[in-house]
This record gives C-alpha cells, sequence and structure tokens, in this order.
DNA sequence: GCGACGCTTGCAATCGATTGCAAAGCGGTG
DNA sequence: CACCGCTTTGCAATCGATTGCAAGCGTCGC
C-alpha cells in the first residue's frame, strides 16, 4: 500500500509566488487583492510574477477564509421513480438564459438534478456552503416542501406559479391571463368544443386551466370535463394525449396544450390521424419555445419571455442573497399567432 | 463602519455537533465517515443527532484538506463578440445528458461559458481549484488553445472532431462518415446539385463537408463551389444561407445542412418561398435532435447520439482525472429517413 | 539625538474540516 | 500491584488563503 505516486498536480499557490518574489504570502495576497498597503512597485512584481505563472488563486481556501461564496445552484427537478431525462427545451432554455446572466453577475452556476420527492435534498446544496442559495426551475407538486425550505432560511428563488401562503419567492409568467388569451382567441375563431391538455397537478399548469375555464364561461360556452385531457410534459405525452381524446369520441376543433412540446406532439398525432391543423382542428401552445416558428405550420402559442424570466430570476436571487425582501414578479404573457390557428 | 450585523447564517458546524453530543471534533469527523476508531454507541448517537440537525459538512474545507473536488465545469464557448446565447437545442440537449450522467456518477456540475477567443480562461477554473477539471462542448476553431491546455496538463474531456496532433482527448461522431452517409442518400435519390450550408471553419462541420465531397466524387458528381454556402449555427442562419443560395441563381435540388437547427431554418426559408419540401429540394440535417421527428416534414438528419455522447465524455473524464490516458472516442453515426427527403 | 510618524512588510491566528499519534480507560495476567 | 493489549478518544498539525497587529526603517521636527 504505498502511498499513490501520481499527484505531480504542480498546482501553484500563494506561498510559490510569496517564494519565488522574495516576500511574504501575507503580501502576495495584498498584492493580488488590489491592497494600497503594498508597495506599488512590489504589487507589480508580484502580479506579474503571478500572471506569467499561470497562477490563480485557491477559490475553496478564500471562500473558507471569508466565509463567502459565488456559487448559485440550480435546481432541475426530475419527476417520477422513472428517471426522466432533462429534454424539455423550455426548462433548457431557461438553463441557457440563467447560464448567461450568472456569469455576467460573476456567479458560478452549479446544476443539480434533484428527485422532485426529495426537494428537501437542495437543502443541503445551501447546507454544505456549496452554494449561496438556489434557483429551483418549476414548483411541480411540491408547494409545502418549499415553503419548508423558506422557513429554513435558504436563500431562494424558484420559477413557477405564484400561490396563496407562500413564503419564498416566485418569478413565473401570468398564467392564468396566459390560458385566457389562448381560449378566448380560439373562441373568436369560432370553435366551440376546445381541449385543454396538461398535467393540471402542476400549479401553473392548473393556473392555465384555470383561464380557459374563465374564457369559456365569459363567452358562455359550457366546459366538457371530457375535453381536459391529463398529458404530462415527457416525450410523447402529446401522442398519448390525442390518442386518449380520439379515443373517447369526443367532438373537439381545438386543442390548447400547456406546453410547446405537447403541443407539436399533439400536431404530429392528428397529422398522423390525417386530421388537418388548423382547419379540422386549430392548437395553440405555451412557452413560445425557439423551435415554435420553424415548425410548419408555424405554431401559435402564449409567449414566457425566457430572457426575462432567467434575468429577474437572478436578480431576484441576488437581492435575497443580500438580505432584500423581494415579492414574486408575476412576468407579462403574450399571445403569439402563427400558423396553428385560423378562423373556422 | 459597523461589522454588517445580518450574518444570522446559522450554519452548522461540526463543532456545534460536537458540543452538543459531548464529545470532539475529531470524533465527529470519524463518526460522519463511518470510521471504525469510533465506538458503534457513540456513532450512531453522532450522526442521529447531524441527521437531525440538518447538519451538513462543509464542503469546501473538506476539500481544502482533502485536496479532493468533484465537481466538473462544464464549459459552453460562446463565439463572436456579439454575445450568443446559448440556444441550440444540440447543446442544450448534451448539456442535460452530461447533468444526468454526472449526476449519477457523483460529480457536481459547474456551468460556465467562456468567450471562445479566450479559452485559456478555462484553465482558470482548474487553476483555482473551483474543478477537478473540463468538460468542454465543441473546440470550434480554437484546436490550438486546447492542445496548450492539454499540455499544461489541464484535465479535459472536449465534444468534437478528431484531428491530427491533438494532445487531448476528444469524443464525436464520426463526421466523415456522417457527411457521406447524407450525401450518398441525397444522390441516391436522384439529386445531383446538393448544396451544403455550414460554417467550414468548425473542425466538425469541416469533416461533414469532407463527407459531402468525398461522396460527390465516388458518384462522379462535379462538385460546385457555389453550392457551399457559409452558415453560422446562429438563430437565422438557415435562412441567410438559403437567401444566399436563391440570390447567386445556382440550381439546387437538395441541401445538407451542418446541424439539424440549420436544415429548419432553411426549410423554412425555403417555403416562404413556394419551394416546396421535399419535393423541389430534399433536405438533410445533422444531429437528430429531439423535435427533429415533430416537425413537418420529419426531417431526415444524421444522428448524433446525444445520450450516449454524454455518458462517454463523462466516463472519459473521470478515467482522464485517475491518471488513465483513454484514446479519443468516434461514435457510430447514423442516417435516420424521414419526411424531408425522397426519391426525385 | 530622540521620539513621532508614515510607509511597507511579516507574524500568527483564523476559516471548518481530517488524521497521525499519544494517551486514557479497562479487563486480564503473572 | 505492575504491566500489557485493546478499544476509544482527544490533541494538534494541516490544507491555502486573509487580515489585525506589531515591527522595521527612513525622515523629520524640536
Amino acid at each position: 500500500m504505498k502511498k499513490n505516486a501520481l499527484e505531480p498536480s504542480a498546482r501553484m499557490q500563494m506561498a510559490d509566488i510569496a517564494r519565488l518574489s522574495g516576500v511574504s504570502v501575507a503580501t502576495v495576497s495584498r498584492a493580488l487583492n488590489g491592497s494600497n498597503l503594498v508597495n506599488a512597485e512590489t504589487r507589480q512584481r508580484v502580479t506579474d510574477l503571478a500572471r506569467s505563472l499561470n497562477y490563480s488563486i485557491n477559490i475553496g481556501a478564500k471562500n473558507l477564509r471569508l466565509k463567502q461564496n459565488k456559487t448559485v445552484a440550480v435546481v432541475v427537478p426530475y419527476d417520477v421513480g422513472a428517471r426522466q431525462h432533462l429534454s424539455d427545451p423550455f426548462f433548457l432554455s431557461m438553463l441557457g438564459s440563467l447560464a448567461d446572466t450568472l456569469t455576467e453577475r460573476g456567479y458560478d452556476m452549479l446544476v443539480s438534478r434533484v428527485d422532485a420527492d426529495r426537494l428537501d435534498l437542495v437543502a443541503a446544496l445551501f447546507d454544505s456552503g456549496r452554494a449561496a442559495g438556489i434557483i429551483l426551475i418549476g414548483q411541480w407538486r411540491h408547494h409545502d416542501q418549499l415553503n419548508d425550505l423558506a422557513r429554513r432560511r435558504v436563500p431562494m428563488a424558484v420559477w413557477g406559479a405564484k400561490l396563496g401562503q407562500q413564503f419564498y419567492c416566485t418569478v413565473g409568467s401570468d398564467n392564468i391571463e396566459g390560458g385566457r388569451l389562448a381560449t378566448r382567441h380560439l373562441i373568436a375563431q369560432g370553435r366551440k368544443h376546445i381541449a385543454f391538455l396538461g398535467d393540471r397537478n402542476l400549479p401553473e399548469v392548473a393556473q392555465r386551466l384555470q383561464g380557459y375555464t374563465e374564457a369559456l364561461q365569459s363567452a358562455q360556452l359550457p366546459q366538457e370535463a371530457s375535453l381536459v385531457i391529463p398529458a404530462d410534459f415527457t416525450t410523447g405525452g402529446g401522442e398519448r394525449a390525442v390518442a386518449d381524446l380520439l379515443a373517447k369520441g369526443t367532438r373537439f376543433d381545438a386543442i390548447f396544450a400547456a406546453s410547446d412540446l405537447l403541443a407539436m406532439t399533439a400536431i404530429n398525432m392528428l397529422r398522423r390521424e390525417s386530421i388537418h391543423v388548423p382547419h379540422d382542428v386549430a392548437v395553440v401552445g405555451y412557452d413560445d419555445i425557439e423551435l415554435a416558428s420553424y415548425v410548419h405550420p408555424p405554431l401559435t402559442t402564449v409567449r414566457q419571455p425566457i430572457d426575462i424570466a432567467g434575468r429577474t430570476l437572478v436578480d431576484m436571487f441576488i437581492k435575497i442573497v443580500e438580505g432584500e425582501n423581494p415579492s414574486s414578479v408575476l412576468l407579462p404573457t403574450e399571445l403569439v399567432v402563427r400558423g396553428t390557428t385560423t378562423p373556422l
């Protein structure tokens, strides 16, 4: 059991710079941090040497000493026991947007996937000092767990729906209004039997459904229970939902899907059944992912401004870490009319 | 300048657990690490206490002491001065795949965006001890900088093309073969004027172009220079490229695009010009992103197995960190024929 | 000539963990 | 009763940085 010899890992450290420039580590530290407690000439010499040796100060040690941390854990929960891969373009774009903004603000981004049923685990990211706090993408059905985290004073910003009795801060689009917009649009085009596809256990989807219901009511249209179809966000969710719908035999002339991915897969299934979109069935999605405008027909959808969302989440998070107490943000929502809806 | 009072940050630490359970920190440390140098009953008491207090050991301090690190920096370079957002679905899916695999392997994933022209900066992620090494998505046109990094012994696995004189390890699809497959398929369908869309400055694209050229040659077809159109991976790249192509007036009856995103946006432009796909112009993409099969017509494309790619990159990376010297991996490539190609 | 003062610098404690080594406690033995 | 061996525990050094405090040195005024 000889000592593992392969640790050449000649990582420079402050002591090396100190020795090579003939000063103490204290001076090197001060020089590199631009303190004016060191002679300008010395400072220059030290920084030059450090740069030329590709020296980069050890963040771990620095953080330990300063008890600070410029890392944010971005958590994307995955649902159900069967591991679901991270694939919804909307979440991925959100990740991209967060990455860009965090980088701009000087934070590192730690991406972590956590079982949605063990959200308490995300607290460990904070408790262990790995991250200064957490940005969570999607509250799923775990409102209570999130409240627990908030009560444990874990700095946290969440993408999702604004709910009652909420001790954590959210950023989200105005889902109710979004649902109303989409449904009103379909009604205005003369559609009378509008199906809703989505998992109403998720707060955001529930709110979209509420908007849908309200729009039907104000148009004095009946809400048919058989037209509300459960559909999850996983691949193939849209196909299954449309198959269910067709199997039921209920008449429908429009679909409002709770996400673009759902809408696209639904359209795919409709096409396979030779049902024409938008003529026979109009479709509205939700999210406005980048590809929505590239598919054919281009997808009519409710836009969630992902770039603004990322920026808002990060700014909110930073405020929270700095001890402020921002309130939840509802982003404006907007209907983007493209090719999958047309007057009847 | 009073001391900032708002640091309630009552983060538990080992000393607290020690005090509360009446032992020394040394014993707590051993207990939590399951050492059998502590009495089983003591160990149980300590672990129970720690758990009940939500104590989570400080990773920073542990890493410092043990000089270890279970964090991998995943770097997605962004190109050009004008900040380009992280949006290509292929890169994002790769990120998702890496996240899943790294989590499985017990690593944390730090996502970092870096100016593609300052790739030397990624070394800082390693030098500063922030990460045990680097997984880079896309080598862009910076083969030499990557070689420099490798020579500086920065543990690194790269998604990209396998090139000559390469001191770093890559995982990538067989781009030349992919290019051949796509082009041969188009030729087999009777297409004679096949345009190529892509940025040949990128090694991967250059190899796909090489495959394209080879396929044309073996079919004894001329390669027309005016059919090779530069197109970047940014949004709108496909539109611009097709516009260029049409402006030139060169006849073409097929397009081989270096990415699915490029193919989709190209198709979009063709449609706007009332050019029918696949009848007038057949299109083949590259990547096989998830949405490729949901668009209409579903996209014929060359599949890069993203899930395997992520797994392979991570496994390669781990080997490198552990001192092994794996060789680059070429993943098999496969043509997926769907609706955008049809015999002439 | 001596103390004061300013400018630089270094010593040493500290952050929160790990671990080699010494020592305490205890039962058994000669 | 002294000694031994085994189990269990604690002391203290260590990882790589930061920073309060004090000391060294040169200059200046009285």
